[in-house]
DNA sequence: TTTCTTATAGAACGATTGTTCTTATTGTTA
DNA sequence: TAACAATAAGAACAATCGTTCTATAAGAAA
């Protein structure tokens, strides 16, 4: 219905400022609804159409529809991209978005212009998972008799090597003790 | 406590998967707790750290710190980035790293390979500023004629113009109208 | 060791939760 | 118009909530 749409932006809303859903009594207050049982009946619609969902213990959790917006395609189509008011929760997808394993997660800046080939300048963040399995061809952090690095993983005559990707660099055939801190996942840069 | 960051990771976890924090009850099994009190303890030292916050109605939200990612130092003192240091190492939320103002922030995919040479790749997510003001040199979002592209903006025998950074792709320069949507002001690429 | 502090367990409490039911209202279709 | 479906109100319910208390266990400091 279309009444329901006024009431997820609502509770979108709410979602963003607190972060959590409220109760079904507090939700009569913020809906403007009288009762609880209309809240009920609400949520149980958007659960149908995929908007929030409940978790094991029985609480009203947001699923994925109910981050999204009309973003991407609508801007390549209607020529112009649409504009993002409800932030919050859009930041919280960017959070979302580059974080797969929060307590994984690491962020290491960038030093230098060895990786520049591979589109990592000085000075952007690096998101590193410390627990995925690494292979040939993925981006890691490696640490080489305590130097931590930042170079493509490559097999070199059987061997492991770091690859920069840079032609001022040399391929690293480490030779001191060393290990594979995390693999690359993400990267964020800052403008201005 | 050192405890505490073990138990806050779990309900990092937690929230990863459900986008909502658990019960009490529901805590003690995700923590391994015995007790509901132990968890009330819990949540009260917590949110005296500032990593979780409560509603008007009483439930438990995760506030700012809950989202900050531990920020390995730029030199490396030790050799390796621990992240589950004990003692307070830096940390960052990359959603407030990325967006200053939410309200005028918008997420746009970029397409193609125009801007390549400024490290900005094919599908990575540019960060508009739709409120900035630009000046030349800036990398910006431009409607032109209802087609929206990401150029650097220069200024061309005293007129604006859009500048790839690609020695394939050719200067612009708009005759029809046009417009700066908004200001590059951070971009974000998801690895794997 | 002993003392002191902090963390956890366990039980009990009233308050609040989400659910369910019936009844009224609203909107839509024929 | 009448008939039907969808939505909301209102009351009642057991279940679960978060809180509070005391008691024990674990650590840290002296």
């Amino acid at each position: 219905m279309k009444k329901d749409f006024i009431y997820l932006a609502k509770l979108q809303d709410y979602y963003r400022d607190h972060r959590v859903l409220p109760s079904y009594r507090t939700m009569t207050e913020v809906l403007g609804l009288a009762s609880k049982s209309a809240v009920h009946a609400l949520i149980a619609r958007l659960i149908d159409e995929g908007f929030v969902s409940k978790t094991p213990d029985r609480r009203i959790a947001p699923s994925d529809r109910f981050f999204e917006r009309p973003l991407a395609q609508s801007a390549v189509r209607a020529g112009m991209p649409s504009f993002v008011e409800d932030s919050v929760s859009d930041s919280m997808a960017v959070d979302h978005y580059l974080i797969d394993n929060p307590t994984h997660s690491l962020l290491v800046p960038v030093q230098g212009d060895s990786m520049i080939n591979a589109g990592i300048h000085d000075g952007d963040i690096a998101i590193i998972d410390t627990m995925l399995s690494y292979k040939a061809g993925d981006i890691v952090i490696a640490d080489i008799a305590g130097e931590v690095t930042l170079k493509t993983l490559v097999r070199d005559e059987g061997l492991w090597a770091l690859k920069p990707e840079n032609p001022d660099y040399p391929l690293i055939q480490p030779k001191d003790e060393w290990r594979v801190v995390g693999v690359l996942v993400g990267l964020m840069r800052k403008y201005r």
